[in-house]
DNA sequence: AGCACGCCGACT
DNA sequence: GTCGGCGTGCTC
């Protein structure tokens, strides 16, 4: 028989693959199988992508065995995987490990079992621990590590403790238990717990096992092991217990629009891949178009997708599809407990749930027969994954697994990206707008006001007097009020408080931040440095004040400035956990409190009927980010924040306090007028040659030592401009810069931008250089992220 | 990422 | 003398 040579991918910093051989007697693996090899000096479990020749030079080791009798990617997902893996400049075995089972998730470890001739081998030492063919206790680990001089790395490269590797599979657990192998693990809990309550099979609620006499801690202790798991109705009741807001839309019917809008998309549904963008206005019902196209794809036996930007914003998205599909909606994410998790994947991935809500992460679901995907709020920027690898765009990867399964993929937004924006004009996509509220809600009036020259002078005058007016009247009539305030501003800026003027940089017009130390202004794109002011160059005004400081403030002033308030605080510090957020938003639901405060979180998805105010305390602070695509966050976030206001019967008010009242930007969003933001900001992304008339590569580099960073920085810059002209991909380099947060956990950061409009024909340079050379040839000290299509720029 | 190898400073 | 610090290099 030929050699059979195959391509596997292990996880880790190392994005190449490795070459094996397949033993005769192995049966040909399906892609995305997991298997067990030999790498380095010990054994490792990765993923099975194909078939491969190999390069003679090469010594190559045997896989040892394969995991799993079925593969548990399909088809499709394992194709997706493989993209964006290649597009996202990741390592495959990290993309597919996301595509896993819930349970399948963590690295595989073997277990510890004392060899079977270890009485022999073994010294006087340890003889009284050794239990030949048994697994390593946790006493015998921790008493030959404290008492004796072997640790258990020796004893294992002595022979004495051997390597296990158990198959684990994605088999429901009552399965598993009913297996003999298993049963010991439910005799062994019981034991343990002096408890003489028998197994079974079927599922019952919490209440049920109490009935039976099951002690609470009894069943939390069997519940972490996974001996219990969820009943599915148990998780549906917690699902919709932890929403509020208005629910029951099973009766709404769709206005005209509403309708065209569901009618156009599903003609097109049977035609195979096809991108849809609907640009909605907030409060015009995306979620019930959503909830009618779900409706005819469930008829027709389809499973659909819907992916939100955060965990958080799952639960009420879940609410409006369970009042329209009952139990056949479900969501998948990262904040539930495991067993929650896997009883979700388990029946997703049987049909039982062909309803999936959930962030980015489930864009991996196992939905069976998948029709259509729908993606909420798609410009969003949470959808990009920023920290570990895979730095993969939720959207993106959406209209990429729509495309490989032949099916529309559904992007809404009442401020569409100007990436999906400008597909939709140029007859990429196909554009369907929402332009009014249903029945007699109207969208809210809009005020700037001008913090020039109404600002309250001193100790208060982060606050202006209509807002301080408008908030106590709004209380008074006994409704409710936001205050949104962009507590994120890391980056600060010199701004003159007479005009409203903020040093930008003269190339890549973009606001330059101020270094304290240095007293300089610095552009952290392209490195442009210049020296600090000393009057405004507008108004020549000596008032010059740093903002993005100092906000912190606010929130303590509050109560002194409203004392009929009962103040509750939604951030990312008062809602921590899942369960948190709703009950602050709970809160104000029930009339508890009247006045919400909050980060970005009050933006996204509240739908509170009594409030009828929202006051943003500064527009200046996201508008003056660093950041190419600040006006667009800005705009986005004014029209999402305002879109809170006033969504029932009662016309809501929004003000915006500001520096800048006549910026472009605030203008448009005051107008609630994206068609004219769009036009002025698209003109300035193509004259500067930003996205989406290019695509973005950000390449950090991170070291301990800041001379070492400027050096691997310039020498990684020097490398790649002179491949980049030798391989003729067009590419542009910007930089290396000091990133804006300069010097994070004890690592110095720079930023190298590439402008390209080639990213696969350049990540392909950047893959053979990086194979060729090892770490790209850099200091070691040095580690190099590089993140494709980024949205942080910090 | 791990993990081993290897070459220099504080100890029994 | 050696135990152990972490710099460097490798993994089919």
């Amino acid at each position: 028989m030929k050699e059979r040579l195959v391509d596997i991918a292990i996880s880790g910093p190392l994005r190449r693959t490795f070459t094996y051989r397949l033993r005769d007697s192995m049966e040909t693996p399906l892609p995305g199988q997991r298997v067990l090899v030999p790498f380095g000096r010990k054994n490792t479990v990765g993923f099975y992508l194909g078939p491969t020749t190999a390069p003679k030079e090469m010594e190559i080791k045997e896989a040892i065995r394969f995991f799993d009798e079925s593969t548990y990617v399909s088809k499709e997902l394992f194709q997706l995987c493989r993209w964006i893996a290649d597009y996202y400049f990741a390592n495959p075995a990290d993309v597919l490990t996301s595509a896993l089972a819930p349970s399948l998730k963590k690295q595989e470890r073997p277990h510890l079992v004392w060899s079977t001739s270890s009485h022999e081998l073994a010294s006087p030492e340890i003889a009284a621990l050794v239990k030949p063919g048994k697994r390593l206790s946790a006493a015998a680990r921790k008493s030959i590590e404290r008492n004796t001089r072997f640790t258990i790395r020796n004893l294992i490269g002595k022979g004495i403790l051997v390597e296990e590797w158990q198959l684990s599979d994605a088999r429901p657990r009552t399965e598993q238990i009913a297996s003999a192998g298993n049963l010991g693990s439910w005799q062994s809990f019981f034991s343990r717990r002096k408890t003489n309550l028998a197994p079974f099979d079927g599922s019952r609620t919490n209440d049920e096992l109490k009935a039976a006499g099951w002690k609470p801690d009894v069943i939390a202790a069997a519940r972490e092991r996974g001996i219990l798991t969820f009943a599915d109705r148990e998780v549906n009741q917690r699902a919709s217990k932890s929403v509020t807001g208005r629910v029951g839309a099973v009766d709404i019917s769709p206005t005209d629009e509403q309708q065209a809008v569901c009618d156009a998309f599903l003609a097109e549904a049977d035609r195979g891949f096809s991108t849809h963008l609907l640009h909605g206005v907030t409060g015009s019902g995306k979620t019930l178009v959503y909830c009618r196209i779900t409706q005819t794809m469930v008829a027709q036996g389809k499973g659909v997708l819907i992916l939100t930007p955060e965990i958080a914003l799952t639960a009420t998205a879940l609410a409006w599809f369970r009042g329209f599909f009952g139990d056949a909606a479900t969501v998948i994410h990262s904040a539930m407990t495991d067993s929650e998790r896997m009883d979700s994947w388990l029946g997703i991935r049987s049909g039982k749930y062909p309803i999936v809500i959930g962030p980015r992460s489930a864009l991996f679901a196992p939905v069976c027969n998948l029709g259509c995907i729908i993606v909420d709020e798609e410009h969003d920027g949470s959808y990009k994954q920023n920290d570990p690898s895979p730095r993969f765009h939720g959207r993106d990867a959406a209209i990429m697994r729509s495309k490989i399964h032949g099916i529309p993929v559904l992007l809404g937004s009442a401020s569409p990206s100007l990436e999906s924006y400008r597909n939709a004009t140029a007859g990429r996509y196909r554009l369907h707008k929402l332009t009014k509220r249903p029945g007699n809600a109207v969208l809210p009036t809009i005020r700037v006001v001008d913090m020039r020259t109404e600002r309250v002078e001193g100790e208060m005058k982060q606050f202006s007097l209509p807002v301080i007016q408008a908030v106590r009247e709004t209380l008074d009539r006994k409704e409710q009020a936001i205050v949104f305030l962009n507590r994120r501003g890391y980056a600060i800026q010199l701004a003159c408080e007479e005009c409203g003027e903020i040093a930008t940089c003269r190339n890549c017009k973009i606001a330059l931040t101020f270094h304290k130390s240095s007293k300089r202004l610095q552009c952290h794109y392209c490195g442009h440095s210049e020296r600090g002011w000393i009057d405004c160059p507008k108004c020549q005004s000596h008032r010059l004040i740093l903002s993005g400081s100092g906000t912190q403030k606010i929130e303590e002033q509050l109560p002194a400035l409203f004392p009929s308030a009962r103040v509750a605080r939604l951030d990312s510090d008062s809602a921590g956990g899942r369960d948190k957020a709703h009950a602050i938003i709970g809160r104000i639901a029930s009339g508890e409190c009247n006045l919400l405060v909050g980060t970005q979180m009050v933006t996204k998805g509240l739908d509170l009927p009594a409030v009828t105010l929202v006051a943003v305390l500064s527009a200046d602070q996201s508008l003056n980010m660093p950041d190419f695509r600040a006006a667009e966050r800005t705009f986005a976030r004014l029209v999402q924040v305002a879109g809170r206001s006033g969504r029932a019967e009662r016309r809501g008010e929004v003000l915006i306090q500001t520096y800048n009242p006549s910026a472009a930007v605030i203008e448009a969003a005051a107008a609630q007028d994206f068609e004219s933001f769009y036009r002025m900001e698209i003109a300035s992304r193509e004259a500067l040659h930003y996205p989406p008339f290019s695509r973005l590569i950000r390449i950090v580099f991170e070291d301990p030592d800041e001379k070492r960073v400027v050096s691997s920085g310039r020498a990684f810059a020097d490398s790649l401009s002179s491949r980049v002209e030798k391989s003729r991909v067009p590419a542009t380099l910007i930089g290396p810069a000091p990133c804006p947060m300069s010097f994070v956990r004890g690592r110095h950061r720079r930023n190298l931008f590439v402008k390209t409009s080639r990213i696969v024909e350049f990540t392909k340079l950047l893959t053979e250089w990086e194979n060729q050379t090892s770490r790209f040839g850099m200091p070691s000290a040095t580690k190099i992220v590089v993140d494709v299509d980024p949205d942080d720029m910090m």
